[in-house]
DNA sequence: GACGCACGC
DNA sequence: GCGTGCGTC
């Protein structure tokens, strides 16, 4: 089908130069008069929509100070509303302010609103409203790609927006803040910001309507950002002295560990060094003639791979202990004391809404999604994580093996809904159906077996994925999946349809129809194409598990101001809900959770909540 | 800045 | 399968 590429005028017109400022026209205006101000929330309260942006000192929201505000009504145009370092100088310009933010009527739109809400949740001032954020908007479009506002504004407006670095510098330890920016260069950088995010809604509010995910914009992503505004301006506390105690207990430990691989190996080297690891393991000790490498050339020292070795010799449990103790160490129990925000004295997360491209939420400064769990030594860290005050208690709510139930709904298998259905441990009822044999007969081999092989199902593994993860010959790991798909058909068949919708379509989707695009479904390259198809069946599972929890979170987040109750959500770790719970109201607490939780999409499958409460995290699982 | 490794769900 | 962060090089 060969194509004649015919080149038009409009081509080269485009291509000869993207559109920016200087060629473009614009009405920006500086804002600094009591009448200017005046003026311009008289026009803003008469608008049903309006943009608006804030210039700060940095970007953690729970640190920096404002610098100016900007907003938008109408394409083109733009206003600045510069604001001292002084705060009481702020706080009356922001007051006049209030009711624009505030208004109950006027739909706020921005890029990553959840930023500018806390900044000025610090302030005082609480964004009411329907929201429309940009770069929540752009997720739900297109969820692989990127969200930040140049790239959004070069791709779909074919408008170079002013780079920041031209005001403030590249990043590094020489960057300067906005605060050092003449106003008069601000202007046109904060009103274009507010220009530009405007004419971006315009573009994704009808694509978002194309696409049938407009409800998923309007009562998911948009309502979630003021939970998760919530949850970060809260924090968390924790306990420094455990914390630092725990650190020196831990840096004795290392060392030892450190002095007797030394000892054992004959030789001192870098042991934090995966490099010098592998030399020493495997040239001068030669514990593994097909020592495996990785695509660098060095040698594959995971713990895997060292595991394989401890026959050979008992240096390997030494070393694996030292890799645990130095990750705990270094990962957290050191870093997290320093990210107490000194104002607060509590730990305030950033829950990043548009980078898991499968509907997830990420956190970030710290990560409280892994902290440790599995081993003794880890779980420590997690009695770190404790309540306000000794009237409060920490709540923890997760959802029980929520993946495989929205498998089992989707697909609608009969036997894996008959094992939730009876409340039978869906990974030894696996097991009896995979082995043939009855419930009681089920020994803890093949209860693990047949909960790799679940796992494996919900991330789209093959065979191959199965052997490596359990360990045994991939004969028998086929075997294990053949009996697993005559057990469970209506698998099997779901996994089909989905590859053939994939395919056909392009995308997959989840429960409530967020699309993840798989360019890469009909790929030729086999790897290429491998990758795409387990993202095919991974994507819906993940991410309809995902769309129930934010619905969840919505619905409790709302349940507690209606009912004026002072208990804070103050984690979310994917299937898991924490809160910092006033000890009076942990029974209507639990009640509300676990209803909302249950109930928050409607599925044939039943959905189990455990819940549980302690005076720290570990206490409340 | 890429890579290997390790932590979570 | 999906992430983040540390240390090395």
């Amino acid at each position: 089908n060969a194509t004649v590429f015919v080149a038009t005028p409009e081509m080269f017109e485009e291509a000869k130069e993207v559109k920016t400022i200087e060629n473009t026209p614009h009405d920006y205006r500086l804002i600094d008069t009591p009448e200017g101000r005046v003026e311009l929330i008289a026009l803003l309260l008469k608008q049903e929509r309006i943009s608006f942006d804030t210039e700060t000192t940095g970007t953690d929201a729970n640190i920096a100070d404002l610098v100016g505000i900007s907003f938008c009504i109408t394409p083109g145009e733009g206003y600045y509303i510069p604001l001292s370092a002084n705060r009481d100088e702020v706080m009356p310009i922001l007051e006049e302010f209030r009711v624009v933010w505030e208004s109950e009527h006027i739909v706020k739109v921005g890029q990553n609103i959840k930023y500018d809400m806390l900044i000025l949740k610090w302030y005082g001032i609480n964004v009411k409203g329907r929201l429309f954020d940009t770069m929540l908007a752009h997720y739900l479009i297109d969820p692989d790609t990127r969200h930040n506002m140049d790239v959004l504004s070069e791709n779909y407006l074919g408008y170079s927006p002013i780079s920041i670095t031209t005001l403030i510098g590249a990043k590094g330890k020489n960057q300067g803040t906005m605060r050092d920016v003449p106003v008069e260069n601000v202007v046109d950088y904060a009103a274009e910001d507010a220009d530009v995010t405007l004419q971006l809604a315009n573009v994704f509010e009808p694509m978002l309507k194309d696409l049938n995910a407009e409800r998923l914009a309007t009562e998911v992503e948009n309502p979630l950002i003021y939970v998760l505004a919530d949850i970060e301006k809260e924090g968390v506390r924790i306990d420094m002295d455990t914390l630092i105690n725990y650190s020196k207990e831990l840096e004795i430990e290392i060392r030892k560990y450190e002095q007797t691989v030394f000892e054992k190996c004959g030789v001192t080297f870098n042991l934090a060094s995966p490099k010098q690891l592998g030399e020493v393991l495997f040239d001068k000790l030669c514990l593994d003639p097909k020592a495996k490498k990785t695509k660098t050339g060095q040698y594959q020292t995971g713990e895997d791979v060292l595991m394989a070795l401890a026959g050979k010799s008992d240096v390997v449990k030494d070393i694996l202990d030292f890799r645990q103790l130095q990750k705990l160490k270094s990962t957290y129990v050191d870093a997290l004391p320093l990210l107490v925000n000194p104002k607060t004295g509590r730990v305030h997360t950033s829950y990043n809404q548009a980078v898991a491209a499968t509907g997830r939420l990420s956190s970030n400064n710290p990560n409280l999604q892994n902290i440790p769990i599995r081993t003794e030594r880890g779980r420590e860290v997690r009695k770190a994580f404790i309540p306000r005050d000794e009237n409060h208690v920490l709540l923890s709510a997760d959802y029980s093996q929520i993946e495989l139930r929205i498998i089992a709904d989707i697909s609608k298998e009969e036997n894996m809904l008959y094992a939730f259905n009876n409340g039978i441990d869906i990974h030894t009822a696996t097991a009896a159906r995979v082995y043939g044999i009855g419930i009681e007969e089920v020994t803890s081999t093949q209860r693990r077996n047949a909960k790799a092989v679940n796992f494996g199902i919900i991330y789209g593994q093959s065979a191959f994925g199965l052997s490596q993860n359990l360990g045994i010959p991939r004969k028998e790991a086929a075997e294990i999946i053949e009996q697993y798909f005559a057990q469970y058909p209506g698998i099997k068949r779901y996994m089909a349809d989905t590859m053939n919708f994939a395919r056909e379509n392009g995308f997959v989707e989840t429960i409530l129809g967020r699309r993840r695009y798989l360019r890469d479904i009909n790929s030729n390259n086999q790897t290429v194409r491998g990758f795409a198809e387990r993202n095919a069946i991974n994507a819906p599972i993940q991410g309809s598990a995902a769309d129930m929890i934010k619905v969840a979170m919505i619905n409790i987040h709302k349940d507690i101001q209606e009912r004026g109750l002072q208990s804070k959500m103050t984690m979310q770790v994917h299937d898991e809900l924490v809160f910092d719970v006033l000890k009076t109201e942990v029974e209507v607490m639990k009640e509300i959770i676990t209803h909302r939780m249950r109930t928050a999409i409607k599925t044939d499958v039943p959905i189990e909540v455990e819940i549980g409460e302690g005076e720290n995290w570990l206490a409340a699982h």
